[in-house]
DNA sequence: CACTATACATCGATTGTCAAGGTATGAAGT
DNA sequence: ACTTCATACCTTGACAATCGATGTATAGTG
């Protein structure tokens, strides 16, 4: 199912922020991989990806360091301590948040019913 | 905990569409309704509701009709035959999407430890 | 020689939401 | 009488996340 883009915004630096935090990745690396653990659902724009990377770097969240493999050059980004505590207040809010929307959904399911 | 309000945005017409399947209601009481429902969670703007209010019946999924109780105007909307289907088709979306940031989020959660 | 994949980036437009403001009635407190 | 709060509708300008398009560059494939 196509997704409506208004729905993941929001998320989408949540999911960057957590990918990062299991292994360091580059750009492209980090869209392949939410394509993959979402099964297709989420492929981010670059003019999505990049500005949430660059934001999430000014915050201190991420650090970045260039390599060069194979005449193609990768910015690495890592996790911080900041960035891990971070993930985990915005892992809770997510948590919050769509526990709240299912339940709105759910009360009004069970009064259709 | 205070939610990032760009977590929420597409979800609230969804929301909206979601309790007057319930019942018909007018704005004010589907505020205090999104409100209880998601515990203090979501407190819709009216700068946020009236728009989706507008737009839902703009798009044929919402009928309005006005009502006078102790000198009050109220502006009761009532889902329509096309209002219910896209309300499931958006259920499933809401689903499909939840889904898919679980996932993401989980996948890393799982390498992590 | 064109096309695809990889890999970085920026820019203008769109969209949902917010804060603030506007109009009005009824009830409660001072 | 006056203020404040709750109810009840609405609009407007600004903001922030995302998108689509575009740009630069290298490597491999047809």
């Amino acid at each position: 199912m196509r997704i409506n883009k208004e729905l993941s915004k929001g998320s989408n630096a949540l999911m960057v922020l957590s990918v990062i935090a299991r292994q360091d990745m580059y750009g492209y690396q980090i869209v392949r991989t939410i394509e993959n653990a979402s099964e297709d659902v989420f492929v981010l724009n670059e003019g999505t990806l990049y500005p949430i990377l660059h934001t999430l770097e000014q915050n201190g969240l991420l650090d970045a360091y260039w390599c060069e493999v194979d005449g193609r050059r990768r910015k690495y980004y890592r996790i911080t301590e900041k960035g891990r505590k971070e993930l985990a207040r915005r892992r809770a809010e997510w948590d919050e948040f769509s526990g709240a929307v299912s339940k709105v959904l759910g009360s009004a399911e069970l009064a259709e019913g």
